[in-house]
DNA sequence: CTACCACGGTTCGGTGAATGAACTAACATC
DNA sequence: GATGTTAGTTCATTCACCGAACCGTGGTAG
């Protein structure tokens, strides 16, 4: 975060949640952790972040608290970077934020729809289920593709799983 | 957003917030607007943001749509900034954020408490009001000092406005 | 056995944003 | 006329982001 990386004096929960995700990129590989990503080389080539910030970002990450980084495999050694339940009750702000963006910032139409796996109805801002009546964790959750998904040209392993309905935090690749 | 603002290439509304929302100070500068605070000084004095930076935010943020810049007083020109409806829309992800800082990160309880002005009671995560049974806009919600307020020894303007209940979105000096 | 490739990084020089201190401008008050 | 208040802008320095190149481990193909 630019240079002093803590907002020091600021007695303020915001602060704190923000010297954590507040830097550039940090909340984007959040979300990509809630789709399923979990290897180095997927979040680089779907986010298109320089090599050395995103492993500055992961281990941040892992440092707080959010993301657990865990060996799947021995030879030759490879981690891989799970969400944390403090990660995973991330999902209701960074539903909220962006649906904010859905509502404000996206001419076409929704890009992604988030929908209560169980029942099929999609979920509000609060990640309500109307026919559930409660708040739907990120594990229930299906995004699909909205008809706001525009220049969709991407061809990483993301962009292509995200092209069909996709169960959140189902690994990808 | 240090070096390209943007996030080309991605087609997500979580980017296009970030865009608009995710540079350094930003996020705390619309949570100040919110508590009530509206003129340049009261700003830079509760931050402690340089004010080269909280100009160039507060420019960003009219041009974004998310505050409205209008004349107060004529002799000498003063300006204030007020939050549009589109920025008012933000109380959600903002205190499920802050929510997430006060459970995840914070040792000795919250720091505000959010209530419900009609009825007094407390807020949950979602904004929703268990006594009214609905989600609870900005307009409605009064800030309170919490247990986990520390080190609490600012003496800006709006730091003592903080130190006793105040309705949000009241002007503060 | 050697060459090559995949993966997950680290290193490095260049660029641009954040910082704090100083300066400017308009107007009011003493 | 001197000083103060508010809302900025300017400027040199510091630091984070960027992309490209490099490195190390361990498969795999010839």
């Amino acid at each position: 975060m630019a240079l002093g990386k803590n907002y020091d004096g600021q007695d303020c929960s915001l602060a704190k949640a923000l010297e954590v995700l507040g830097e550039r990129w940090t909340l984007l590989v959040v979300r990509d952790a809630m789709y399923g990503v979990r290897r180095f080389g997927d979040f680089q080539a779907h986010l298109d972040i320089p090599r050395a910030v995103l492993s500055q970002r992961l281990a941040a990450l892992v440092t707080a608290g959010v993301l657990e980084r865990r060996r799947y495999q021995d030879a030759p050694p490879r981690d891989e970077y799970v969400l944390t339940p403090m990660g995973r009750e991330l999902w209701l702000p960074v539903l909220a934020l962006a649906q904010w963006g859905e509502r404000n910032l996206a001419a076409h139409g929704p890009r992604r729809l988030y929908h209560h796996v169980a029942c099929g109805t999609p979920l509000d801002r609060q990640s309500a289920c109307a026919t559930c009546g409660r708040s739907v964790p990120l594990e229930e959750v299906e995004v699909r593709p909205g008809p706001g998904l525009r220049h969709d040209t991407r061809e990483d392993l993301v962009s292509l799983a995200l092209r069909t309905p996709h169960r959140m935090l189902d690994p990808i690749s």
